[in-house]
DNA sequence: GTCTATAGCCAGATAGAC
DNA sequence: GTCTATCTGGCTATAGAC
């Protein structure tokens, strides 16, 4: 992080780093492919070609294994949100992101939410790079949201927090999954399907 | 099964169907609160009262005994949705089954749903009586929503099968936990709140 | 059918040479 | 830091007495 000198890192640590990426981005592809607990550390290893001794080089445990790849996808997440262009409505870009998050979960790379006890939320919740980086994705988000109920574009009578609780939960949608399982739709029109149902709603309007 | 005899069932028979009932009831909560991997077997058998290999004498493997306690909740679900007054509309009687799954959730009693690749869901789909119940289900909440879109009151560009796969997916919505966490809310608070963005969209009406 | 005890296996984590 | 080989613990499933 300290850049100092011009050139500070060597090959090796170049290397180092790169592997590193090699094995956050295959623990992430299996995390979403598997889950948590079906993942084991040896396919990850494998995956990368490394022996399992090697990855626990690099990381400690399993869980702080997951906890980076986590980390990578709410890093991402972050760069998607932040390079929404700024002339575009808020709600367009709340819209967006959700698109991108479906996207994610229909092509297989989306993590299931980690349920309630398992060890990975622990993991998470320990972790003040992604509690920081959550609150920064929920405090771009908020901010959206309230812009979208000022232009009167989203219903007022729902908090800020519960809209947010609501869009986090569609980005992992697994109404997306049944879809594509029935097979008839394309993947761009099973995430428009949804995506209007979502802010739509399932009601016909005009009553 | 066979109802010849007017007594068949001894109480040695009757208490063994007693003990299975409470396996799975047993099953069924852990399911709900650790996820199947997590769950373990011990776990059942203690839970019930009764050493592990008894527990295997009733269930041949962990994913039967899971699949049985699924079946016991899509029983529960049949028998709930079964039970709706016959005079109500069809919109309040698929609203009032989204209820039922939500508070479910809320107390901690809904299992998640069997990823992709868990040997849980391959179990599942193994099952004759399993897939039944979820046949009958479907259709029986699939009658609901064509008459409510008969009646106009749900919007009819969305296929019934999609409009069947979101509501499923807002049964088990992670977005009640997230919620429930902030702790502002009471249940009902709760359920009404996402029930009413399901239904109505995010988006404000009459733009 | 219920128990205690154990087999067999698998996955997370480590030792130690290089 | 990377490897091969191994330890360790826990979990599914079974054997065998009662």
């Amino acid at each position: 992080m300290s850049s100092a000198p011009a050139v500070k890192h060597s090959f090796k640590e170049q290397m180092l780093q790169a592997r590193e990426d090699a094995i956050v981005q295959a623990a992430l592809r299996l995390l979403a492919h598997k889950g948590f607990e079906t993942m084991t550390v040896d396919e990850v290893a494998a995956d990368v070609g490394i022996a399992k001794a090697s990855l626990y080089k690099h990381f400690p445990s399993k869980e702080e294994l997951a906890a980076a790849a986590m980390l990578r996808l709410l890093r991402q997440a972050q760069a998607f949100l932040q390079g929404q262009p700024a002339d575009h409505g808020p709600l367009d870009k709340l819209q967006a992101a959700v698109r991108w998050a479906m996207a994610l979960q229909l092509a297989g790379d989306m993590p299931a939410l980690p349920s309630r006890n398992s060890s990975l939320r622990a993991a998470l919740m320990a972790h003040p790079a992604c509690l920081e980086a959550l609150a920064q994705i929920g405090e771009l988000l908020g901010g959206w949201i309230a812009a979208a109920q000022q232009q009167g574009r989203l219903n007022p009578r729902l908090s800020a927090t519960a809209v947010l609780c609501i869009l986090c939960a569609r980005a992992c949608d697994p109404a997306l999954e049944f879809l594509q399982a029935g097979g008839q739709l394309s993947d761009a029109d099973t995430i428009e399907l949804v995506l209007g149902a979502c802010f739509e709603g399932l009601s016909a309007r005009q009553p």
